[in-house]
RNA sequence: UGGUCUAUGGUGUAACUGGCAACACGUCUGAUUUUGGUUCAGAAGAGUCUAGGUUCGAGCCCUAGUAGACCAACCA
């Protein structure tokens, strides 16, 4: 009954019920995703994808895919298959398959209506004459020569210009508008220029190709989209997008209007097509679909589904602000999705030998292995057992200590959905490398039976595989492709020199239950105690080659792992996207939290204020001694900053004697000490 | 030296017309568990960038700062 109440909307849902409330017409709403085909989509156009497709499915609208194809020279059919592949993979249906180009005519004619308007030109100098014209943020352009072109002359000249007379980059069509706006866009911008290229759909019918302004904005009044949603770097483009509209506008039609939003990154990762091209052109993976990429492909082929992938788009949100998402948050949803859904099954890859004494030589017999532990009817499948298996190395230590919950010398474990085991002894080469487990099992403990044996305690559960049975795989595990959280965000350094070099790992030999001969790329698995796994397109007959998508949450691991530096609450680290502090802004919000410090997370505070103190002045210092009564901790800071000045030789003013004076009869007992320091 | 935008726990987002700063991830406890998974119960973590102002009351409104992002492709 509760059901979705106060249910909390982004910024672009307040824009839309806002304009639903003020009269518009709810039927009129359409949305588009408007893809480049020039690279493979990411995790980042999810984020557009479930927003402008989510936004139809609420409000029942229609939603175009349109390919802003107005560059032959960087686009592609490859492309645009693979974008289609992927939004029908994620599970979006679009109402109709757009393409700019489907417009050329009928931009060419507002282009003439533009000329005829004396509102567009045909210029004909250099891109050098032109970028020098154009000014900069800080300084007005200058006009161009040819900006008062006759229209006659203009208009000749465009014709000629779609005639193929001219050579590439000899003559524009420029918008008349503003060479001194303080918006760089609305300087002249540049129509339509001269490309020679063949044209994926239009093949050479043009060899004049429309700008991204005029093509964006009037395809999305040809198609009738009321809100043209897009990322934040175009919002200096919206005036230019509305000076356009304005003037082919007819008020019998809706006019578009664009809204924009912050792309959204993902940490350890890079974002833009243009450095994932780079990864893919130097090798540095083995292509667009590597699962190691933030692609959608690359996530398909490691084995993410298209669900976690949009539970990821909803959680992350869409707001103005930049951000660089966690990619725990991404693992939350892939593992939320599997568990419930993936296929149990045991794969061992690190093996060692396991000897079961007192099982018979030559005996094998068939286990039932429940399927899904998750949904109660999802079954079972055969599970061979014999007196030889492999288990996982990791799993047995000669003498493991309390918090060790599996097997050693002389303690029982149960090996998941068999037998109750307990370790004898071992064999080891020269080396003193563990060759071979010895085990005794109980034959009454056999899982599922029911008996008193079978119900007992024991310390732990191993994966295992019988020897005998197994068959062999190769499977790929994958860590992060970078080291660094935001790898494009350093002034000094590349993206590239953060590579992880160890994000493959290929494990040729993994021995794996003989259920896994039938695998087809389409199931998705959890090898019990490792994680979620599926079948890499590498696969062939008698070759398998699995993928690990991600891991299970590992606490064990955790406790076994130095605390990461990365893991820790980052006090004056200036990782965070808005980057560096000032000192003394560093100092003020250390300050803040000094009070619900104590012990040693105190010192350390209080010690980094004084390093950062050294670098600030005392005119910066002294406007913080008015610091609000309640403000305790920002005033045990400043006392810190004072005293370390005042050990440099600054004077002591009558201000700062008054201050250290408060300190002392203050009633916080830090701020107490810290006053008391100063002499 | 211009214009535009942004600033809320470690991270990502909420907070409707100004009214107890909420949710998720992550972190930490404990219980359950034939996966050190799941599930369940709980905890810690925010002076809402700074300084002023308006107000009975400000994350929200006003002023002034600070920091970050975007803008000068015949790319999108």
């Amino acid at each position: 009954m509760m059901k979705e109440t106060a249910e909390s909307l982004n910024f672009i849902e307040h824009i839309i019920e806002e304009d639903l409330k003020n009269g518009f017409p709810k039927d009129k709403l359409r949305f588009r995703f408007p893809p480049e085909p020039n690279g493979y989509l990411h995790i980042g156009h999810a984020a557009s994808i479930c927003l402008n497709f989510g936004l139809g499915e609420k409000y029942n609208a229609p939603v175009n895919l349109r390919f802003d194809d107005t560059n032959p020279a960087k686009e592609e059919q490859e492309y645009v298959d693979a974008i289609k592949r992927d939004i029908a993979w994620l599970g979006f249906q679009w109402a109709n398959e757009c393409y700019s180009s489907d417009y050329f005519q009928q931009l060419y004619d507002w282009a003439i209506q533009l000329i005829k308007e004396g509102m567009a030109y045909v210029d004909q100098q250099t891109s050098e004459e032109i970028a020098a014209q154009k000014g900069t943020p800080t300084t007005a352009g200058t006009d161009s020569p040819f900006r008062n072109r006759p229209i006659e002359e203009s208009l000749d000249l465009f014709e000629r210009m779609k005639n193929g007379e001219f050579a590439a980059g000899s003559y524009l069509l420029r918008a008349k508008i503003d060479m001194s706006s303080p918006n760089m866009h609305m300087r002249d911008p540049i129509l339509y220029r001269i490309v020679n290229k063949p044209h994926h759909r239009t093949g050479s019918d043009w060899c004049i190709y429309p700008m991204y302004d005029w093509a964006h904005g009037q395809s999305d009044y040809v198609e009738q989209v009321s809100h043209s949603l897009c990322t934040l770097e175009f919002k200096a483009h919206r005036e230019l997008y509305d000076w356009y509209l304005d003037q082919i506008y007819d008020s019998s039609l809706l006019r578009p209007k664009q809204r924009e939003f912050a792309r959204r990154n993902l940490s350890y990762t890079v974002m833009s097509k243009r450095k994932l091209l780079e990864l893919v052109q130097k090798n540095i993976v083995s292509g667009w679909d590597d699962p190691r990429m933030p692609t959608i492909s690359g996530l398909r082929r490691r084995g993410y589904t298209p669900d976690s992938i949009r539970k990821f788009s909803d959680l992350a949100g869409i707001s103005k602000r930049d951000n660089v998402t966690d990619v725990s948050l991404l693992e939350f949803c892939i593992r939320e999705d599997l568990n419930k859904t993936a296929t149990r099954v045991m794969g061992v890859l690190n093996p060692v030998k396991l000897v079961i004494t007192n099982y018979p030589e030559g005996k094998s017999e068939i286990l039932q292995m429940e399927n899904n532990p998750e949904q109660a009817d999802s079954g079972t499948h055969d599970v061979p057992f014999s007196r030889e298996l492999y288990i996982e190395r990791e799993d047995f230590k000669e003498d493991g200590g309390k918090k060790f919950f599996r097997l050693s010398l002389g303690n029982e474990v149960r090996l998941k959905s068999a037998y109750i085991i307990k370790a004898e002894s071992v064999v080891k080469d020269e080396s003193g490398v563990i060759q071979e487990i010895h085990c005794t099992y109980d034959p009454e403990s056999k899982s599922g039976s029911g008996t008193e044996a079978s119900q007992r305690k024991v310390k732990g559960t191993l994966h295992w595989v019988s020897i005998e049975h197994a068959i062999q795989a190769e499977v790929r595990e994958y860590d992060r492709l970078f080291l660094d959280e935001a790898p494009d965000s350093h002034e000094d350094k590349g993206f590239l020199d953060f590579i992880n070099p160890e994000s493959l790992k290929v494990i040729s030999n993994a021995f794996l239950e003989p259920h896994l001969a039938n695998a087809t790329m389409d199931d998705k698995y959890q090898f019990q105690r490792l994680g979620y796994f599926t079948l890499d397109s590498d696969s062939k007959d008698g070759k398998l080659v699995f993928n690990k998508t991600v891991g299970l949450k590992d606490t064990w691991a955790k406790q076994n792992t130095p605390p990461a530096p990365a893991n820790q609450p980052k006090q004056n680290q200036n990782s965070s996207p808005q980057g560096q502090k000032k000192p003394l802004n560093e100092i003020q919000q250390i300050s803040k939290k000094l009070t619900n410090f104590s012990g040693d997370k105190l010192e350390t505070a209080l010690s980094s204020i004084a390093t950062l103190a050294e670098e600030i002045s005392y005119d910066e210092l002294e406007p913080l001694f008015n610091t609000a009564a309640k403000k305790v901790g920002t005033r045990i800071g400043v006392m810190v900053a004072l005293r370390v000045l005042l050990e440099k030789g600054q004077e002591k003013t009558s201000a700062a004697a008054e201050f250290i004076a408060n300190g002392k009869a203050d009633d916080n007992e830090i701020l107490r000490a810290e006053a008391e320091k100063i002499n």
